[in-house]
DNA sequence: TAAATACTTAGACAAATGTCTAATTAATAA
DNA sequence: TTATTAATTAGACATTTGTCTAAGTATTTA
């Protein structure tokens, strides 16, 4: 826990998420979207990772991370015992609204 | 959105907000909960307060803290971004079981 | 094999953070 | 009014954090 709020508690790494929201990227891929040096964003990665907030693959000489949100659960619960559970969906997902109308 | 994240990186200014979650407390309450000096505490609670976690209002020479969880709903919108806004519940509060049965 | 590419590790350093003691402000009690 | 109590403000100091440059490790390409 002390780990999560430690790597959520800084913009880079944020917003690091985010992008690792859209799809997996290559620590190279995620430098480039930011403006700084390379050490600086493996050293944030490195915390992203401490938090298990990003699991990490190298493919050959590239290393893709890739977005793990388990433990983003924990936090969700430990910031329901403050909002109230209430906000939680515990019912069945609701049937999908009828496919054979529209596509896109 | 940062000085959320800023506020919850500390386990005792966490615990603070678990401790009010039971009721308001006066600085001094609050200080007892802790080994740690009243200054320590009183700058704790100001990051608090920053955040707009807790609210402090003045009552003669106490000063009474109170829980605001508002600013975490915030946050819990933020992570419906990662986890994915099916956990969220978007129907109406459903109606009381009944309260011509039992009062407590 | 030698050079290039992708990334990490090591270590330095300024800035931010958490804690403390001492001093200050405000309110109550003697 | 003077003393006591509750709390904050000011300032010092060690630790942690974010960033950088330089160097190191794999992996791929020429």
């Amino acid at each position: 826990m002390n780990a999560l709020f430690k790597a959520l508690n800084d913009p880079t790494r944020r917003q690091m998420l985010e992008l690792l929201r859209k799809g997996d990227l290559t620590a190279g891929e995620i430098a480039d979207q930011f403006e700084m040096t390379k050490p600086s964003i493996s050293h944030h990665l490195d915390l992203l990772r401490q938090a298990g907030l990003v699991d990490s693959t190298k493919n050959g000489q590239f290393v893709t991370y890739t977005l793990n949100t388990t433990v983003l659960d924990e936090l969700l619960a430990w910031l329901m015992n403050f909002t109230g559970s209430s906000l939680l969906n515990t019912s069945p997902p609701a049937p999908e609204p009828d496919s054979s109308k529209k596509s896109s």
